[in-house]
DNA sequence: TTGTAGGCGTTATCAG
DNA sequence: CTGATAACGCCTACAA
C-alpha cells in the first residue's frame, strides 16, 4: 500500500507538503506540486479513507436506509438523492436491515436518510442525541438533528376520495395499509374524514399491507361480495396493480364494474389497461429535498420540515356512475 | 466522542485492558472485563470504525455495484447477498455511479459485487491488481483476484428456443438485449445456434435493450408485419411484459395469435395473464454463492468460477400450433 | 493479569 | 514556502 509517506520519499520532500500538495494548499508551490501530483499517479497512490476520516471526523458519505431493496419504487427516490450528493461531493450507499444500523454511530457515514419503519424512533433519537444528522421520510420525529421531508398523505388521500365522489361513486372500499406505516395512518385517516363529510355515501375499510397479494385479497372479497358497481381507493398502487390482476381473472372489469384509485403513480400504471387513476408526486425531488436538508443539517444550517406536494392523475379505471 | 480512553480512566486502568476487554481477550479476568463493559454501556460508547479499519485494514463492508438502483429485479439478488454476508460478521452497502467506485481502492469496503456493464473491466483489473478481491456477475474477467459467478445464458436461450419449437412453431422473433450486455450476447448466440439447426425455421432478430418500451416496440413491429401466428423470444421479461402491454391494446391473443417466452421469471410473470413462460434460475442463491465467493476470496482461499443452473417455465403465453 | 508504547495514514499546527 | 511533529482512536507486541 503506498501513501503519502512513500511520495514524500521518493519526491524528496516532507509529508506535509506531500498532504498539502493532493489537497491543493496554495503554501506549496505550483511547481513542487506538479511533480508530487505526477508521482503520486506513478505509484498510483490513492488516500486511504479510513485515515482521513479518522483525522477530519468525517465520511463523506450518507446512507439511506430502506425496508428491502427491492421494490420499483425507489428508483427515482435514490437517483434525486444521488444527483443533489454527488453535486456536494458526497457518496451515497444504499442499506438495509437492522446490522447495518452501526454505520451511523461508528461514523462510517455522516449522515442517514431513513425511509424503514422498521428502523425504530427510539433508536434514531439515541443517535440524534449523540449528535448524528438524520432525515426521516416516514415518521413525525422531533429533534434539532432530524428533519422530516413527507409525503403530503392527506391531500393526496383528500383529492383521491373527492375524485371518486365527484364521479358519483356512493359505496366506497379503502384497502388500507399495514399497521405500522404512518404513510397508511395519514391516508387512511383523511379519506376517512372526506367521507364523513358525505353521510349518504357508504364506505367499507378493508386490511391491506401495501403488497400486491393484498390487492388480490380485496378484489376477491369485494368481487365476491358484488351487487351493483363500486369504487375502490387502494392507499397505495402495489395494491391496486394485484387488484387488477385479481379481476382480469375474472369477467368484471375495472372502469366499468370496479372503479379504482390508487397512491404514488408508479411507473407501471402507466401500462395498465385501463390506465390507473393515482395520486402523483415526484419521486426524484422527494429524494433531492431530502439530501438537500441533511446536507445542511450537516452544515450547521437550521432547517424546517418540507413536505411534497401532490396531484391527482385521473384515468379509465374510474368511470362516470 | 467517547474513546477506549476515556472508559479506561473512568474504570481506572489502562487503554489497553479495555481494548482487550472489548474485544473478548481471555488475558482479562472476566472480572474486569464484566466492569469495563458496564461502563462502556453507561459511557454510550461505539467503536469508530475509522481507527478500526486504518489498524486492521479491514471495513468488514462488501459493496455491490449495480447500474441503477430501480429494478424490481434485484430483491432477490440483494438479499441473498446479504443474507450470506451478515452470517459472516460482513456488512453490505449497494452503490451506483461512477463516483463511488472509489469505495473500492480507498478501502471504505473490503471487496466488491459487479453487476454493472458500465463499470469497465479494466478499471475492475487495475484495481484487481492492486489486491482488491472482486466477483463479477455479467462478464468474463480472468484475475486471480477475481471470480466469476455467472448465469447458464446459453442452456437456458437454447432451453427457451426448444420450447418454442417442440410446440410447433416455425417462425420465430427474438428481442435482443442492449449491445453492451454479456446476458443478452450469449442468449443471442445460443438460441440462433439452437435455430440453425433447423433450417426450416426461419427467424427474425429484433432490437431491444431490456426495458419495457423496446417490448413495446417489438410488438408493434411484429403485429404491423403480422400474417400469421408468431412466435417471439424475449430475451428478458421485462420487455415481455412491455410487450404484453402492448399487446393488451390490440384484438391479438398472447398464445394464442403471439407466443412469447421471456428470461429471468421476474415477480411480475405470476401475475401476467395469461402466464409468461420464461427461464427461472434463482436469484436469491446467485447472491448468496457470489457473496460466499468473495469471503472465500477474502480468506485467501482459491476458488472456481461458478455458474447458476437454469430451468424453463411453460405457460399459456406459449400454445401448440 | 495489566500497563506501556509504537504505529496504522492523514491532517494541521507550529517553527524554521 | 517547507519540515518536524503531534494528534485522531484503536490494536497488539512486549514489558512489568
Amino acid at each position: 500500500m503506498v501513501s503519502i509517506k512513500d511520495i514524500a520519499k521518493k519526491a524528496g520532500v516532507s509529508v506535509s507538503t506531500v498532504s498539502y500538495a493532493l489537497n491543493g494548499n496554495p503554501k506549496v508551490t505550483e511547481e513542487t506540486r506538479a511533480r508530487i501530483l505526477v508521482i503520486a499517479k506513478e505509484l498510483n497512490y490513492v488516500p486511504n479513507a479510513a485515515a482521513r476520516s479518522l483525522k477530519k471526523k468525517e465520511s463523506r458519505i450518507i446512507g439511506v436506509f430502506l425496508t428491502e431493496f427491492s421494490g420499483a419504487f425507489y428508483g427515482g427516490l435514490l437517483q434525486g438523492i444521488k444527483e443533489v450528493l454527488n453535486d456536494k461531493e458526497y457518496d451515497l450507499v444504499v442499506c438495509s436491515g437492522k446490522e447495518s444500523h452501526r454505520m451511523l454511530p461508528e461514523r462510517i457515514i455522516d449522515g442517514a436518510i431513513i425511509l424503514d419503519e422498521q428502523f425504530n424512533s427510539e433508536e434514531l433519537l439515541q443517535y440524534a442525541d449523540r449528535g448524528h444528522k438524520i432525515v426521516v421520510l416516514d415518521r413525525e420525529l422531533s429533534h434539532p438533528n432530524v428533519n422530516q421531508v413527507l409525503l403530503d398523505n392527506k391531500a393526496g388521500a383528500m383529492l383521491a376520495t373527492e375524485y371518486l365522489l365527484e364521479q358519483g361513486h356512493r359505496r366506497i372500499y379503502i384497502v388500507n395499509g399495514p399497521k405500522g406505516s404512518y404513510d397508511a395512518r395519514q391516508r387512511l385517516q383523511a379519506s376517512k374524514q372526506t367521507l364523513d363529510r358525505h353521510p349518504k355515501v357508504e364506505y367499507i375499510e378493508i386490511e391491506g399491507d401495501f403488497n400486491k397479494s393484498a390487492g388480490e385479497q380485496a378484489a376477491k372479497q369485494i368481487i365476491d361480495a358484488y351487487t351493483e358497481p363500486v369504487a375502490v381507493f387502494c392507499l397505495n398502487d402495489e395494491m391496486a396493480i394485484g387488484f387488477y390482476n385479481y379481476v382480469a381473472s375474472t369477467e368484471y372489469r375495472i372502469g366499468e364494474h370496479i372503479h379504482i384509485v390508487g397512491f404514488d403513480n408508479i411507473e407501471l400504471t402507466e401500462y395498465t389497461q385501463p390506465r390507473l387513476a393515482t395520486i402523483n408526486y415526484s419521486k426524484k425531488k422527494w429524494g433531492a429535498l431530502a439530501a438537500e436538508q441533511l446536507i445542511k443539517l450537516l452544515q450547521g444550517e437550521s432547517v424546517e420540515n418540507e413536505r411534497i406536494y401532490v396531484t391527482l392523475v385521473t384515468g379509465n379505471s374510474v368511470g362516470r356512475v
